[in-house]
DNA sequence: AAGTGGATTGGCT
DNA sequence: GCCAATCCACTTG
């Protein structure tokens, strides 16, 4: 099949401007919109259900906290919308960068909920003892829809890997971050968003 | 050049 | 619940 007319029964990514806003609001507003995957010529995609937010300067748990400019951290100080992809002992975590140029912020994508390609998700993560096993946790969507660090830097409003209107989000639940208990006041920060109710929620 | 530690996951006790 | 896997960025010498 042409990948013309492939691309014609696909969703639209959202425009670049979507991203340009308040991270916390961008956060909440992820929520029900859909990540697609073309990567490797199969097409993944997710609701997105579960998201945290990173701000940049003030937040001991940022990579950028501090304005802690490294080749890591780099992408955060570019343009919103684009992907910073890095990797967490063997696993690879994607987020959506935010915060204007200079402002190094992201969201943390944590889990989606499978809307498409299911077959592939799971020969690329292998065995699961259910179903929610797919992708519920940061590092198991990655896998499942074939992210890696060469995606890091990728505009999110462009093909293979883009950002879609999804669906309505039912209610959508806050509280702390997962994960950084190390990172003294920070730990406490209501950051964390998610479909309540939704199977496929970390924890 | 070596040491340290982590925004995770899966397997085992 | 504990812990190893296994990799890379970053710091220090």
């Amino acid at each position: 099949m042409a990948d013309n007319e492939r691309r014609d029964v696909l969703p639209t990514p959202v425009d670049p401007a979507f991203f340009h806003l308040p991270t916390l609001e961008l956060a909440r507003r992820l929520i029900g919109t859909m990540l697609v995957s073309e990567i490797g010529g199969a097409v993944t995609a997710g609701w997105i259900v579960e998201t945290e937010a990173y701000i940049g300067p003030g937040d001991r748990a940022a990579h950028s906290y501090g304005n802690r400019r490294t080749p890591r951290t780099e992408v955060m100080f570019g343009p919103p919308g684009h992907a910073y992809v890095y990797v967490m002992h063997t696993h690879h975590l994607l987020n959506v960068v935010s915060g204007g140029i200079g402002c190094p912020e992201a969201v943390l994508i944590r889990a989606v909920e499978p809307a498409n390609g299911l077959s592939v998700m799971q020969l690329r993560r292998g065995p699961v003892r259910r179903e929610r096993d797919l992708t519920s946790g940061p590092g198991k969507l990655t896998k499942a829809m074939g992210i890696d660090r060469s995606y890091n830097g990728h505009p999110l409003f462009a093909p293979p890997l883009y950002i879609t209107e999804g669906r309505e989000a039912g209610e959508i639940a806050v509280g702390p971050r997962i994960g950084i208990d190390n990172s003294g006041e920070a730990k406490d920060y209501p950051w964390r968003f998610w479909e309540k109710g939704n199977p496929f929620v970390s924890r």
